[in-house]
DNA sequence: TATAACTCCTGTAGTAACTACAGGATCAAG
DNA sequence: CTTGATCCTGTAGTTACTACAGGAGTTATA
């Protein structure tokens, strides 16, 4: 059993972090040491592992969670994951494809801003024109 | 001189929002009518239309605001608008670059994923590997 | 043994950019 | 005169943390 610092280590989620998922219930209340400390086990720190990988996986908190209680399910509902998994995947689609449409937008704005200028194209295109 | 409702469906910027930039100090306090009700010029309308145009290129407020003066200025200063613009645009790509990987390795994760498993791949993944 | 440096505790507040009330006042139409 | 729309101020909620404040206990060094 370690402290929350070494749990935070091994995990790479913040102190903060942890003491903030257990507030939420995201994961459960760890043991105490007689001081009142923290003390978590090696599943303890595999839970903020996996809540970790999904965070970096760009899962939302809620979905992260649900996640893992798939994964401490006695039966695992694969079909449950993949849902949650292509939902998340068709949203990293579409801000994909809004980020693409907006650098083309911001490319073409700026694309005859040069010092020099006595009136910037670009302001004066979001001052005035309606298809930005 | 118009009131904040239609000030609101002019500029597209919702009512709560319009009291918000004014709290923040991004647009100018709009003149009052005797009974207290804020209102609203041509050019208040246009500024709130020009943040909403910055804010839709996914400007962050803070930029729109500095856009946003820098387009009230005397003298433009073109090469700022377009100092801010780039970063943007950097970020953007940044943005998207990291969306991608995280669609090609979310798609991986998945690709083994059917119903019917008793053991889920995805959940095995993100509970034992370090390469995610 | 004293003291410094470290880690931990609880609880609260701050971040970005809104959004959603609550509770009340005012206004326009019929 | 009443109904419904709009407006006002002020506060709290959203996401997922992060940063303290103020205090207590632990470990390492002198």
């Amino acid at each position: 059993m370690i402290a929350i610092g070494e749990a935070s280590r091994q995990s790479g989620v913040g102190i903060e972090t942890i003491r903030y998922y257990e507030r939420e219930g995201i994961v459960p209340r760890p043991a105490r040491a007689l001081n009142n400390r923290r003390l978590y086990s090696a599943s303890d720190v595999g839970r903020l592992r996996f809540l970790k990988k999904c965070r970096d996986l760009g899962f939302p908190l809620s979905d992260a969670k649900a996640l893992l209680e798939l994964s401490e399910g006695s039966a695992e509902d694969c079909r449950s994951v993949k849902e949650l998994a292509e939902t998340h995947i068709a949203s990293v689609r579409s801000k994909i494809d809004e980020l693409r449409r907006l650098e083309h937008a911001l490319s073409e704005l700026t694309a005859n801003c040069d010092s020099g200028n006595v009136q910037c194209p670009m302001l004066q295109r979001l001052r005035t024109m309606d298809d930005i």
